[in-house]
DNA sequence: CTGTTAGCGCTTTCAA
DNA sequence: TTGAAAGCGCTAACAG
């Protein structure tokens, strides 16, 4: 079953039926039309790999992660693919698992199916790979990490502001000691939004109580801990931010074990915006990063790129917002 | 860039070029070894439409999934994908979204890859969908759904046995009086766990308490609500069963919120083990349903009936696990 | 063991 | 507007 079997019942030339499938404006309607039906009761579907291959376009973008059950990514998954599809691209997903062999294997799958472009979501990449591809004149762009460059966009999150707004909310409230829950201080995001935080609360004049920053590790458990700790101390917290939205559930955990009640006795801030961040109880106020929003401008970086004459790279920031739960609340008069 | 110039480069044809790449033992070792070097030095990666084109394999399996934020299927999609790269085939990823023309378009992308297979993760699916895929003599497998047919294999999860074990773990803690928060009652499997749940109890003579059965969402919110409902209730069940673990989050808050402890005034017992049931507070007991051996199962399913002679699909059963950790306990004395 | 060559199914000039 | 035919890069007979 090939293109010769529906140009055959068509009675028509390969070629028409090519033109016809890639939606050619040099047919005429009824011919079209003929072609349709013969496709339609051959039920035939044009083989993708002979179209890459005739054309030299895949009509397919990379997408490297480094872990789908981050929770962070599959809404970031979801958002590319859909914005993909209803443009007729496909998306090759690749894992990188934080595994240098891994990364190898993906970049080559990525060379191997001539994708249209890469988005490489994980700042875990090395610098050669990165060449093996922007060598071949294929158009990237990164997430949080690198500058532009020819063939090279960047997304950057507005980090600072992210934390900004969460801090003037809590503030707002009437919290002037504020704590902080951060990430793994070996990942580089979570060093910035700690960096964030501290500069935040000095803009707005707030007291960085001492100790009032504690390590996690971006699971539940660790912000358990953290906030186990900060509620051990001697000046305790009226609200806490964190690094991230499963930190914030660690926390709340934490809370409640203590005989606490949110937002009554303490506020909790999140940071991501994960699905789950809705369902929580109470459901958590948090500064949403839309994946939506980020997977667009993937997409539209790496059409941009391929578009330009130059094919310079260009640098995208991303705003975070504030997403007001149940979780903050004014301070206890 | 292209298999020629290796062949030139490396002073051989272009078939033992190919045979190389393929691993055919049919070459001198020296050969290989001056093949490979060119390969090397020219950075040469073979072109896989060229290649599934020319030999008639696609090497790659289709996965049909519902929705990659639904956190049952991450882990899934990652064995599933770690098992076939380890094999050398590669997956298409494909989410239905819950939408029928999403699912056309997901049935017409594996047809125009030409998969090898598909294994379909998801329970909505339309017949004549199917029909298309399988009158196309593509292998196909089938989670939870359907019976083994020519071409088609079956996974079937005993749920049954996973609510056993799960009762029987709380029957031997001490408890009598337990409940059970369903799914949505419109979704087979939630209404499959939930007649599990009856016949074990009848089977281990327990008895079921007027209004201790409540229907959630499989989300946290559906958990909250229907175990507030079960603890306003004048008989309050000492253990609760929930179908999934995102209920079983959902109802942890409940029960927090009422001032109670877990699991010293009420054991909680999850479903499916999801990655972050280790990292709740306590850690939650539930019943295991291994994505990884479903992936691998599911994969050995269609390779499987590749190579059978007569193609006839199988079933396989999976059997779910007690993982025990702290939301369980003793029955208050 | 290695080379020659005819496709695989589609796209895309170039002619008509 | 349509058709003929030459590739796209690789694989797999078939020869040698």
């Amino acid at each position: 079953m090939n293109i010769r079997e529906v140009a055959r019942l068509a009675k028509v030339s390969t070629a028409t039926v090519s033109r016809t499938i890639n939606g050619s404006d040099k047919v005429t309607a009824e011919t079209k039309e003929r072609v349709r039906r013969a496709i339609e009761t051959l039920k035939f579907y044009p083989n993708t790999n002979a179209r890459a291959l005739g054309s030299g376009k895949s009509s397919m973008y990379g997408l490297i992660i480094s872990d789908i059950t981050n929770p962070f990514f599959p809404e970031l998954v979801k958002s590319f693919e859909d914005v993909a599809v209803q443009q007729g691209q496909e998306v090759l997903i690749a894992n990188t698992n934080y595994d240098k062999h891994r990364m190898e294997q993906c970049v080559a799958r990525m060379l191997q199916r001539k994708v249209d472009g890469v988005a490489i979501m994980t700042s875990e990449m090395e610098e050669h790979l990165i060449d093996e591809l922007s060598s071949r004149k294929i158009p990237l762009v990164f997430l949080d990490t690198g500058t532009p460059q020819k063939g090279i966009s960047n997304i950057v999150i507005d980090y600072a502001a992210g934390i900004d707004v969460a801090v003037e909310h809590l503030r707002r409230l009437g919290h002037t000691s504020i704590g902080f829950i951060s990430g793994p201080m070996d990942l580089t995001s979570a060093r910035v939004r700690r960096k964030a935080f501290i500069e935040s609360m000095k803009r707005k004049e707030l007291k960085l109580e001492k100790d009032s920053i504690e390590e996690g590790n971006h699971r539940m458990d660790g912000g358990h801990e953290a906030m186990a700790r900060l509620l051990g101390k001697e000046v305790r917290p009226t609200a806490v931010l964190t690094s991230n939205d499963m930190t914030a559930f660690g926390a709340m955990g934490a809370i409640y074990e203590k005989g606490m009640k949110i937002p009554r006795d303490i506020s909790v801030v999140g940071f991501d915006d994960i699905a789950m961040s809705a369902f929580t109880q109470p459901a958590l106020t948090t500064v949403r990063l839309s994946r939506a929003e980020i997977a667009k401008l993937a997409l539209r970086a790496l059409q941009d790129i391929q578009k330009s004459v130059t094919g310079q790279g260009v640098e995208y920031s991303i705003q975070p917002t504030l997403v007001e739960r149940n979780s903050t609340g004014p301070t206890a008069a």
